[in-house]
DNA sequence: TATGAATGAGACTTCATTCAT
DNA sequence: AATGAATGAAGTCTCATTCAT
């Protein structure tokens, strides 16, 4: 019972506990998803009592909310997009989608947190799916960005079609690297996609038959 | 207790009452995942009660592995796969991609459901998540098939990575619908899905350069 | 631990459970009110687990509304009014008071209840309230009946008043019998009481100066 | 930290910060009763977090105890004894009445929460109990002293039953007004209380036979 | 004169499941 | 082929209170 250190960490600290119990959260939600994440596991994890939980956020939908928003930006500032002049228009987008692979191979929490509460259709939605749809509308605008850039003469249909299967084709191959484990080379086939993509803007933008 | 008229409904139909209860649990699985399907509501939705769940089936785990099951098998029913020869292969192959897409309009539980479970990673795996993966399984298989017999001279290689993107892409347009409601048109982004993997496929089976 | 009965209580019986649950939640809750009728203390009191509560009761505002509707069918039934004729209209306007006196000393929970739940005033009031409200109102109502009988000349103002005012004497009376434990003869003082709005009914039946 | 203007308020103000605990507290106990009042309830509708609430009072027993203290001097204050020598001795106790009335109108919450209390019967009464029955108590003294200025005659036993008759009473209609809200003339009863108890003690006193 | 943070106990309620009938 | 009743475990959340600052 010799307690090595005195481990009465009574300094209060606020920042630094709501920084443990989201640290926790987002581990188990990840995981488990909304429902399937309890407080008790939360408190266990992160070492604080359930009741302490309660003091940093309002309740369990408020504490996922919160994994969501921080897990986001967590995400966003591991995909670093490369520097605007290097190679070909084709060979830097091949590099953004690698950058994308990577990040979500490193941190996929908050995509497969989110895409799990996207897919549930609750009566009373929980409003980390809000805060993801959220996020991903802010995704979805960063990649029209990309779209317009490369492909100027694209008009705004297009590019909604065309960003729209860019997203959803990056979301696919994530579901398949999330059932496929180490198996799914994630970076290989967000590249090929890239460059699929990459060729069907150009078809759209070159010959009028755009579509969808 | 012979009654006057026998067979008035009241008396016990197995298949019957093990209907209603996969119909509750279809519904209610396909709208918040495992953990948020309780027998108790699946007792409520279906009039029959909890213990009468447990007559037929074992526990909640098979019961939701059932779910998925049957809702694989409806699916498939709904996916009508046209006669073999008409119009040009890819006039074929958007013909698939539109039935497929309408399909998922028609009976998506399956799939959200199975996505839901295929994106959690618990310590131990709902059967239901072995189900899916299996049907998947299938699904991939026929379109690999389909795969091979447009494009004979792919590898195998090339064969599996096609497939995978296909599928991935359905996948993740299949979620973007979720998302965004009826303003998706599944069947469109489904049938330009269909002509960009063809073209995909195409160029990695006249120029050698497949690859992933 | 030689455990003398089997005490394996496993027939399952829903009447009898129903009645246990509620003779411990009308103790307590006619000791300590609403908010102080735990689940567990009533699951302590009456040996059933309190999951087993929520089989018979939807939660724990059902259960209180129950126990204040059978209290007051038990109050109810310890009232015996006298038979019609005996003695003069004050001995036996008297006669009723002493009974009502003895019903209340007997079984004062559903007053002593119902009174606690009457004087809250929550957002959003316990169903308790209402019940208990409404078996007042038939309480008021045999007043009411009684006093038409004895003086048919009263206008049905004068009736509400005097009604009114016989039962909120009735009500305060009780206050003072709890409060003042068995130093106070509610018998005594509800006879007093009796003698006094029969006075006061008289006064109104006779003279036309009724009023308030 | 000598800020430039003293005094802008912000700085602490124990007296103030007292007084607005104590003004959230008789309202949110006034409504609940005793354990319906949370320490956190008071806190969100006096602003003040709820350690603050522990640096003024010992404990939530304390607290309640103040309130019923405070909400008594409130009451008092709001009770108008009319001078001496106005009218006649029955329009005088009438005017009493009137008087009590409209206090308990406007400052109902002592006698509601008080009555809450008093009601309850916990294996340990909180301390707001025994401060309420003393300042009943006090109030039972005036009242006996009314009577005994009126009817000198009377003896001590009549004049305590007709000062419990006439507490009693007025305990009662005001619980009749708590529940009928405004529909419930509570000056007009409390008048016609005051007739009626008048007439009680007169008869007591010309006539020797008491009672109770 | 306050207060941010923490905390163990306990509140109500639902959970999946069992069992005798 | 079913079901009424029961139950221990666990769920989310609130409670009154403390303590270092």
């Amino acid at each position: 019972m010799t307690r090595g250190r005195p481990e009465r960490k009574q300094r209060a600290n606020g920042v630094e506990s709501r920084r443990r119990i989201l640290d926790a959260a987002v581990e188990i939600a990840g995981e488990r998803g909304y429902e399937g994440t309890s407080i008790a596991a939360v408190s266990a994890k992160c070492g604080l009592p359930a009741s302490s939980i309660y003091w940093h956020f309002k309740d369990k939908d408020d504490l996922i909310a919160a994994v969501i928003e921080r897990s986001f930006e967590t995400w966003l500032a591991a995909v670093r997009l490369p520097g605007e002049d290097e190679g070909t228009p084709l060979e830097r987008v091949t590099l953004m989608a690698a950058n994308v692979a990577r990040s979500l191979v490193e941190a996929p929490d908050f995509l497969r947190l989110g895409l799990m509460l996207a897919l549930e259709h609750r009566p009373v939605q929980p409003s980390g799916r809000t805060v993801f749809l959220h996020a991903r509308e802010i995704a979805h605008q960063r990649v029209a960005d990309v779209v317009r850039t490369f492909f100027p003469t694209l008009d705004e249909t297009a590019v909604r079609t065309v960003t729209t299967y860019a997203v959803a084709g990056s979301d696919g191959l994530f579901v398949q690297r999330e059932i496929g484990g180490e198996s799914v080379d994630l970076v290989a086939l967000l590249e090929l996609h890239a460059r699929t993509v990459y060729g069907l803007a150009e078809g759209m933008s070159g010959g009028g038959e755009g579509g969808a």
